[in-house]
DNA sequence: CGTCAAGAAAGTGTCGACACTATTGCGTTC
DNA sequence: GAACGCAATAGTGTCGACACTTTCTTGACG
């Protein structure tokens, strides 16, 4: 039998980053929002068949808004569509996480490259300006709060890069890692080397040295990604995920 | 007064590449489809609001499919959604194409270097084949073959970095950048160099000598985006897109 | 007992209708 | 004659209903 998720407890909430300019607050947006929270928090669990009307019901919306939100998070990569049979949560495995950090890690990359050589100076000192503005008792910070001013100060990089398809494209990849992100942000590792690497990283935008700043975030990725590792199976484990660990190791870049 | 597109002779076609697994051939796909070619082929002009309901009128579907289809449409950014007024045609200027050309480049590349550390002999030796199988008569080809086979062999290289996330972020890419592409292929500028240009980076991609190879590619895009330029003017000229020439000179990586 | 099939139940895909919002056209006022 | 506001129109956002497909249940057959 398969197992079903028990949506009882659904409230709004979430910031939810937008990518592209898009509604404002309807009933589509509404459940795209919702829909997206319940999944990013396991409330619906990977793998697991996703029942329109049951969630019609929860949410107090009628199945077409509520398909509409499916459709754009299909789009976003956190569902899929079987034709006749609905859509399903779709499952970040190991590997699949890895892919999407691998694939930041490139785009962040070219992005500083490209800030190097294109930012104006005044729009490098917003960046510094942004982190210093934040790094006071950083770590002191909730996890929510850390994890938007690290993404914003990551976003900022990639908005320096003049290319607005680069901004999106990284705002989409934070939102499908968000959850995970979140989960290692709670776990309070490498804290500190996390503010040192951004200082770091500021620095070298600033003598606009490129090989070094690319470098350097190249590290921090990679650092981020092995304090998510354990992250990563705790959520798995506490959310009883399917198998997911055989994953034949892959060099990685990043 | 808002000029509006005329839609008669409406028809399906099209192959449309399929960047996540989805639908099958139900009547939503099918509004997905044409009013994708519909965009594409500029019979729904740049800057225009699309009316559902003539939409739906002359596709004999009814505006729910059509809605979600333009969902879609707008997440993989070929249309934007404005809150209480609907669905607009996404004009892609000068400086838009640009950036797109950018993300392909820099994702392309760093698919190139991770199919060198990655790829198997046999992988790489597919590479070869593929090409090889069409280079062949390959400027004889009508432009829509040259098309598909062109976007096959950069995709088949993003597949060999063994990241799928890469070959479906590069898929959509290659979606809203086929036009102008087709538009360039039917120019039938640089053939040769194009088919020249294929082969050497075969040829370093054997060799794995990556760093030949990512400059290889890096020229390859650099020529085609010039290659594009005239034809993209060509192409807003013949549609007479509203202005979008001024795009201050930002340098630009390839 | 297990397998299969037919029927029942559940669920998705699509439709037409309606409420509410934006836009257009018209008449009034200054 | 122009600007404003009001009414009429057009269009989007959402809903409930229904047809068709998949899935589950039940009962017959081996």
């Amino acid at each position: 039998m398969t197992e079903r998720s028990d949506l009882t407890d659904i409230a709004d909430g979430l910031p939810g980053s937008e990518p592209e300019g898009r509604r404002s607050a309807d009933s589509s947006e509404r459940a795209y929002n919702t829909i997206r929270k319940l999944l990013v928090e396991f409330k619906l669990k990977p793998e697991e068949r996703i029942n329109e009307m049951q969630l019609s019901r929860s949410l107090g919306i009628s199945r077409t808004p509520i398909r509409e939100a499916l459709n754009r998070l299909a789009s976003e990569g956190f569902v899929s569509l079987t034709p006749n049979r609905g859509f399903f949560v779709r499952s970040l495995s190991t590997e699949g996480l890895l892919d999407l950090y691998e694939l930041r890690s490139i785009i962040e990359c070219a992005a500083f490259r490209l800030m190097c050589e294109r930012a104006e100076d005044d729009q490098l000192d917003r960046l510094r300006a942004y982190w210093e503005a934040i790094v006071e008792g950083y770590q002191d910070h909730p996890p929510d709060i850390i994890l938007t001013e690290d993404e914003g100060f990551h976003l900022l990089i990639a908005e320096l890069s003049g290319n607005p398809e680069i901004v999106a494209q990284l705002a989409a990849i934070n939102a499908r890692i968000r959850f995970i992100r979140r989960i290692q942000i709670e776990h309070r590792t490498h804290d500190k080397r996390q503010v040192a690497s951004h200082s770091a990283i500021v620095d070298a935008a600033m003598r606009r040295d490129t090989e070094q700043g690319v470098e350097l975030l190249r590290q921090h990725i990679e650092m981020t990604v092995s304090a998510t590792q354990q992250a990563l199976k705790d959520a798995l484990l506490k959310v009883f995920a399917p198998g997911d660990d055989d994953a034949k190791p892959r060099r990685r870049r990043f």
